[in-house]
DNA sequence: ATCCCGAGGG
DNA sequence: CCCTCTGGAT
């Protein structure tokens, strides 16, 4: 259910969780564009805190975009097995490492429209990796947290990754483009749990439209 | 809409 | 046992 004024309301969800989550960002662990882009396409459907578990020894295998290039599919679906969805986690990363080394000069793009021709990158891979990579903004990073809390806060009516990030993107201004899903990703693993949110402790209680739902179920 | 596909929590 | 975790490709 839709809030009547979104984008007040977008507003004010920015400015309080702002307060409680000073330093949003990105939990996986990396020191290069390129060791981003493989953490990001490893934490599809996973922890950040297991893919944090697989990545030292998999950044000290593969050094660079040219050794995951000539890896071993097999082998390294075996270094990534934990991370859950082996087959084309492997495959993607290959093949992005690939496309990485053979179309763009062994360096990671930093432009949406490159980035969604690699393999395994959609729009929420790539908004993450230009962001925490980079520092630039195309877009807002929705994932699992955004589009649930989106959706809870009254934002959006859509259910679709790429239209809630339409909806947000016409909501919120640029410059919070980037921290945005930070703040809502920080929120929603604290808080705001998919399975059973802790609204009476929430600091957007009063103005979720969600949250007497969950407190009658308490 | 459906498949991929493992670990951890309740 | 069931659900969820920073999705993407078909």
């Amino acid at each position: 259910m839709l809030v009547e004024n979104p984008e007040k309301q977008a507003l004010e969800i920015i400015k309080r969780l702002s307060v409680v989550y000073p330093d949003a960002k990105t939990a996986l662990n990396f020191t290069t564009p390129f060791e981003m882009l493989v953490a990001t396409i490893l934490s599809a459907q996973s922890t950040d805190k297991m893919i944090n578990k697989i990545t030292p020894a998999l950044f000290e295998k593969y050094p660079d975009p040219k050794a995951f290039a000539e890896a071993s599919l097999a082998e390294l679906e075996q270094d990534i097995k934990s991370s859950g969805f082996f087959h084309n986690k492997a495959a993607n990363i290959i093949g992005a490492a690939r496309g990485v080394v053979s179309r763009f000069g062994g360096v990671v793009p930093s432009g949406m429209a490159d980035m969604l021709t690699l393999p395994g990158v959609g729009r929420k891979t790539a908004n993450v990796v230009l962001h925490n990579a980079f520092g630039l903004v195309e877009g807002i990073a929705v994932d699992t947290h955004v589009k649930r809390l989106t959706e809870r806060l009254g934002l959006t009516s859509n259910t679709d990754p790429v239209k809630i990030e339409q909806d947000l993107m016409a909501l919120l201004p640029r410059t919070y483009w980037g921290d945005f899903s930070y703040y809502l990703i920080d929120h929603g693993r604290a808080v705001c749990d998919a399975k059973k949110p802790h609204c009476p402790e929430c600091v957007l209680k009063d103005i979720c439209p969600s949250a007497f739902l969950f407190i009658q179920a308490e």
